[in-house]
DNA sequence: ACAAAAGTGTTGTCTGTACACCCATGC
DNA sequence: GCATGGGTGTACAGACAACACTTTTGT
């Protein structure tokens, strides 16, 4: 008897991953979406999805996955639970992992809509998805107010380099809410994470603003007192 | 070509659940574990666990491993995640969904023990586990004090009649740390979700205690006003 | 000179926290 | 009558929320 065989008896089910992944394009939180190009579901709207490997984890599976749907590397990403109704998947039974990632919109759009039948869309604006993906969504969205309420994931959403507007507006946008500017100013200068530059950004505004980054090392040392950041 | 053969291509896993059972005996939480009878690993202590099959859901399938191992039946019980690392298991590619479940450990402890080799350890004396199941016991840590407090989940910890004395401590083991019993008594009793009864227990005190009932109807009807419960 | 967004302080309210004594009862 | 745990109020501090005007500069 092989080590292998002991679990002989037991069912083998398919494991796959979907991925949620927000971005944000300065008004509106996004999510990126694709068009089914294959069985079953052909042609409609779904989540960027693909099946676990025996010989990789199902971390590595998400990272591959979102890889090989969008070319991108690096992107914070988050597992969100699993989905493992007996019919979620009317073509077989498929055990679903969902993860949520985090992109900075503007560096990689155009590659891709293009590539693949992909589509941005606005939060309160998506559309009817497959099986179970749109509790998946609400899912993502919740853990994502969630997290972005004690950790500093919304730098992952914009530019190195944004305003305090900028940033505001994010929050905004993942809330869905509004803040009072002098509120949200004074609190996030209070967290001491932020490097301000000397540069400003002069598109919208005659004034200009000035542009900060987010200090990783900063917030390293810092984050056992931070428990709150909006 | 059959619905169900469009994803035959694909690799099947080994999906299994493993329960982190909570119990609190007045003065410490504790946890459920099993001593193994079964290769691999067999003697050494476990979660309990046990496959999901083709024909029931991943939380069915929880349910199920729970109620088999150990008679209980309308548990609390919460999904924590997905692991999923190749080699977790020695003995085969097992995906695995940690569930936690909180119980009230007086109302079965002496069928619990008995039945298999189950034994109750304390959080800071819990044993070298197999696999990762450390792990996931420290995230169920992790969760359980997330989720106690926001939502009234430590009832389910308690007997239904329960003194303000042993729900602080109780609310003391979860957060491992101590409360002014003036301010928890004020908190609590400002939620507004619990009901006093007439009768008092006089065993832990000459004076004697109020009873107290965890009202779900008042609390359905609060729930969206309280955000903290402690 | 004006339009448009940037930037900046003060005050009141609420929430959380620290702290100590009397009460009721069984023995 | 005393030992044991039960029950109760007040004061201070920090966090949060509401609120409006001046600055800069491109046109």
């Amino acid at each position: 008897m092989t080590a292998l065989s002991i679990y002989q008896q037991h069912d083998r089910l398919l494991v796959a991953v979907d991925c949620i992944i927000f971005g944000f394009d300065g008004q509106q939180l996004k999510a990126l979406l694709i068009k089914r190009s294959f069985e079953p579901e052909i042609n409609k709207w779904s989540l960027m999805g693909g099946f676990v490997q025996q010989d990789e984890s199902v971390d590595a599976a998400a990272v591959r996955v979102l890889q090989q749907l969008t070319g991108l590397e690096n992107i914070y990403m988050e597992q969100l639970g699993c989905y493992g109704e007996v019919d979620r998947d009317p073509a077989g039974r498929v055990v679903s992992i969902p993860y949520f990632a985090l992109i900075k919109i503007d560096e990689h759009e155009e590659e891709l809509l293009e590539k693949f039948n992909a589509k941005w869309y606005a939060l309160d604006k998506v559309p009817k998805l497959i099986f179970d993906h749109n509790r998946m969504m609400n899912q993502a969205i919740e853990r994502l107010q969630l997290k972005a309420s004690t950790q500093p994931i919304g730098f992952e959403l914009l530019p190195e380099k944004f305003t305090l507007t900028q940033l505001q507006n994010l929050y905004e946008a993942i809330f869905e809410s509004s803040f009072d500017k002098r509120n949200f100013t004074r609190k996030i200068n209070s967290l001491g994470i932020l490097q301000k530059l000397d540069e400003k950004e002069k598109v919208s505004s005659r004034k200009g603003a000035f542009y900060y980054l987010f200090d990783r090392d900063k917030y390293n040392k810092l984050q056992h007192e931070i428990k709150k950041f909006i």
